[in-house]
DNA sequence: ACGGCGAATGTCAACGTTGACATATGTCAA
DNA sequence: TTGACATATGTCAACGTTGACATTCGCCGT
């Protein structure tokens, strides 16, 4: 900035007011310095004006567990579309699903002093240290499950109703014995949630729990492996319900190289080609894009200073029947 | 900082030596400092700090067309990977596609002086404004399309010869006439080059090229419409080729719904249930996460001080046979 | 002719941090 | 006992920018 001023022969503030359009500047002084700007290639250092105004970056930090889940990806962009409309940058940062690498992301943030959090928490994170920040009133929003040890806003899906749903559908076309694919560990907040709605749904219909029938698969592989030690049981699942959009795709894979057309599946979260597998997939689907936006606006009124106590909307999900969840029981 | 000085009873410099390991700190100070940070929940402020060393923020800038795409999601993913390690940052943004938005983008970060720039062009962009930075040895790489009047790095596919193999495989099973299914606008590089493969393997082969043949779907719902278009016409095509990852979607849905099994298909990029449609998909598969990592190492290097020339590295393609691309000619 | 006013520009300090250099205190060898 | 040297800390300025306030100038109304 120095430079463009000496360039043309005035003094740094001058250059300064040409740029934010700030206190008068005669037109000819102007053109000169929105000459010389162009000539020398001169980028404003926003680290410089953000530092000298004590504003925040004007960037929003996510921290999502794997930018290459597609759901992930879809929630990110949600959130960037609108937070785009606001001069706000989205700075993205993923935790590996472990809660030591999302603490080391949002610290990174915070001394970027970004504007607001977005975090997708990790199993096992804690975020009670959050708190100084929280009180700060620096925006925080966790996103598809909750803070763990502090109170904050949290977007999630309808997971309990919604998988409660998906069983219930099962339920409906006469099966009794339900198999659940889930993440891991087991102790996540979707996987516990889903893994209620499972319960919830087969107390209501009065069926027995069969410990036997849950099983884990944190990848599409495993889920795969998962799917197939369920279907070697000696009293085998009619149905399976996979609890998770990679859960989904190990069994798909596994009932279609197995060819058991015969085995009924909901899958929790769509996918792309669900409507053209064989049988097409029946899933209690996620609104990934809704659930970014919606976070993105708790995160702006935030911003707009909005003050009252945490929020937790829901997303509701929906049932989209296909085919895979229609089978009936054979035995 | 000074809050911490002031709390312990020694000066800003102090703290700043205990928080960056620097000269000699008495042992017993340090603790107290430490204590103080801890006990006032401080946080360096990054901004400052690069401002103060002349440094540039320990970030690199990504513009991607579309976050919830897989295929830059995984780019992304590849990429954070390998820039991870070196304690640099992702700073994501999307620019739809646009040249507007990216190079709003591209300023955005410019202004945030990031330490480097990976860029997947728009269609309609023009690079030449980079020539500045690029001479002041920023280090800018291209990503999955090169960049457009400026000589720079950039990582590509082999899109040409992937799309040459896969239309020589559908030739290989006797098709004389295969539907080409685009990206828009047609300009794109990743269109005109896999064209250019679609041309290449009709002329080796000695036949010829039927414009009516060429159709263009910028999403999975275009592509679909396309597909049908192609299906009736006078002389439809016997075999399909997809050149992109929405556009085989769309081509499998229109397959599916219309029930043609005897159309051969072969898409470009790998879909994650490829495996279990019916018939299975034969697809020309590219690497997206080994595209993110070349691009980090390109980027790690010049940032190691390698001014060696532009590079422009072919990530190879894999024609992966799965049965859709296998389909003979009826006619 | 003068006071007053707005326009155009300048001066200075400060944001939080750290390099360069200075100071103070203690330790040790000659 | 001295001075050379290491250790521990402090002082000051500067990074690039902009708020607060000051200055200069020309123009207007009376």
């Amino acid at each position: 900035m120095t430079d463009v001023a000496r360039e043309v022969g005035v003094t740094a503030k001058t250059v300064s007011r040409v740029l934010n359009d700030d206190g008068p500047v005669a037109i000819e002084t102007r053109e000169r310095v929105m000459a010389a700007v162009r000539r020398l290639g001169y980028q404003p250092n926003l680290m410089a004006r953000n530092m000298r105004v004590g504003a925040r970056d004007a960037a929003i930090g996510l921290v999502i567990p794997e930018m290459g889940n597609p759901f992930f990806g879809t929630v990110a962009g949600g959130i960037e579309n609108a937070v785009r409309a606001r001069g706000l940058t989205l700075i993205v940062g993923s935790s590996s699903e472990t809660a030591e690498l999302e603490q080391s992301l949002i610290a990174t943030f915070l001394a970027r002093r970004v504007s607001a959090l977005i975090v997708v928490p990790s199993a096992g994170s804690d975020h009670r240290y959050l708190r100084t920040e929280r009180v700060a009133g620096l925006p925080i929003v966790f996103l598809d499950r909750p803070a763990v040890g502090l109170t904050a806003d949290s977007v999630v899906s309808g997971n309990r109703a919604g998988a409660q749903a998906g069983i219930e559908h099962l339920i409906g076309y006469g099966h009794r014995r339900i198999g659940f694919i889930g993440d891991l560990p087991a102790t996540l907040y979707t996987r516990r949630e889903r893994f209620q709605g499972y319960r919830d749904a087969l107390e209501q219909a009065g069926l027995p729990f069969d410990r036997a029938l849950v099983e884990t698969g944190h990848d599409q592989e495993a889920a795969r492996a998962a799917t197939l030690r369920l279907l070697a049981l000696d009293r085998p699942p009619t149905a399976l319900f996979a609890a998770n959009n990679l859960a989904s795709m190990g069994a798909v894979v596994a009932l279609a190289r197995a060819g058991r057309r015969d085995v009924a599946l909901v899958g929790f979260d769509d996918l792309p080609l669900a409507e053209v597998l064989d049988p097409p997939l029946t899933v209690v689907a996620q609104d990934p894009a809704a659930i970014g936006e919606v976070a993105a606006e708790l995160v702006l009124s935030r911003l707009d200073g909005d003050r009252s106590r945490a929020r937790r909307p829901l997303v509701p999900t929906r049932l989209i029947v296909r085919g895979s969840g229609e089978l009936p029981t054979l035995s």
